[in-house]
DNA sequence: ATTTGTGAAGGGTTTCACAGCG
DNA sequence: CGCTGTGAAACCCTTCACAAAT
């Protein structure tokens, strides 16, 4: 069997470019890595750090100086010349900056080991994120309570879409049920997934899908450790 | 309190810049790209298919063809013109560039319901990975027995690590003990790192280490989502 | 005729180094 | 004097478009 010319791909053929248009500044690389200072900054201002230079900060969170600065930059003049950042402001615009001000109504779908983890994850709670629902095919799962919020039947998940306005849908099924479960989620009006199943989600232009794949990790880390043991093969 | 001058962060500033020195061919982009085909290509291989097309292998994958043939391209010259390229063949090489025809030992520390998550992942037995310890601090979790692996006391893992020849360490303890199960790690000669714990690990140059955080992705999203009901507020 | 492999052009990101401000 | 903010240079990655191969 050979497969050319025309598409006819197992799991579709919708939306190939990831991105849509940018409005205003704040490249890819830069919305990135303010989430990494954000955190850095906390944790400095529950230590009582009131202020803080781009060497320190930068070092904090494993970058250089010069990057940091220019990450910052793009939103704005906030930092003092011959002082540095002022801690609590820096996190204000920070915030406000990723559109953190906003409260943001998650739903869980697929409610095994890595479901359980994601909905008692405490970051989740914290920066606006809530989580409105978890839904799960198995039936044994549904009537659970976790964190606080029942499971329901995945039957329900046009219901809970529709009652809690829903702005991310988090997929955390197996692999064989997360292009339906998207399918569902975009067409109740979800523009936002974050997919933890190993597959390429199709969508249409003006959804966003971020994915988390164990082992895609872990083949890179794979390919750096076997580059480590080849030391020095290439002839000269 | 005001930190600037001289760093003296909380959370150590060993190793700040990530990447080591590159030795042969492949980008990062590349080899981050990599196991994306790799799996869309056994899946292909699985439906039967023996040849494809960069343009299907492509849409597949969820890339433009350009970009694809160029990936493919710095492994070297695997496709035939006018027909495209032989699945299995272009298996093996994939996997043989990744450093994938090797076989690595993990090991995870930390067994709440994430750590469990990940020793029962699938993703994990297949492509030359093998979870050979699960320890954890908490002694209650000890004894117990995930995916065929007797949960260990982490007293114990720096034995399992020289007994088995671990070269990746999973992390998937609270943020508070990262740091230290990663100093651990690294003392006793592991060199790739997958974190899962929100911090930023401090490591030693040679020691590589990649993050997957669950709340730096919600935020990536929530600043798109923002975006998306901003539309058209700036003055022209 | 069809599809790969690749120079060349284009865009984006990082780094440098210093002017400018406190 | 110290540290930020930023043009300019360097680097990397992507996209285009076409010559080469089958």
């Amino acid at each position: 069997m050979t497969l050319t010319g025309r598409v006819s791909t197992p799991s579709g053929d919708r939306g190939l470019e990831p991105r849509g248009g940018r409005k205003a500044g704040l490249s890819d690389a830069t919305v990135a890595r303010l989430p990494v200072y954000l955190r850095v900054l906390s944790s400095l201002g529950e230590s009582g750090v009131s202020t803080v230079s781009s060497e320190v900060l930068a070092a904090a969170a494993g970058v250089g100086p010069a990057k940091l600065r220019k990450d910052l930059s793009q939103l704005g003049s906030y930092g003092t010349r011959g002082v540095g950042y002022d801690v609590e402001f820096l996190i204000y615009q920070i915030s406000r900056a990723l559109g953190l001000t906003q409260h943001y109504s998650v739903v869980i779908v697929g409610v095994g080991n890595l479901g359980e983890a994601l909905a008692g994850y405490a970051g989740f709670g914290t920066r606006g994120f809530r989580v409105v629902g978890l839904v799960d095919a198995d039936h044994a799962r549904v009537g659970a309570t976790i964190a606080g919020v029942e499971v329901r039947h995945i039957d329900d998940l046009e219901v809970i879409l529709r009652e809690q306005q829903v702005s991310i849908g988090v997929i955390a099924t197996p692999a064989s049920a997360a292009q339906d479960v998207c399918d569902r989620l975009v067409r109740a009006g979800v523009t936002s997934v974050l997919n933890f199943a190993p597959v390429v989600l199709s969508v249409p232009e003006g959804v966003d899908v971020r994915k988390v794949d164990l082992s895609i990790e872990l083949q890179i880390l794979a390919f750096h450790e076997q580059r480590k043991s080849l030391v020095g093969q290439a002839a000269p």
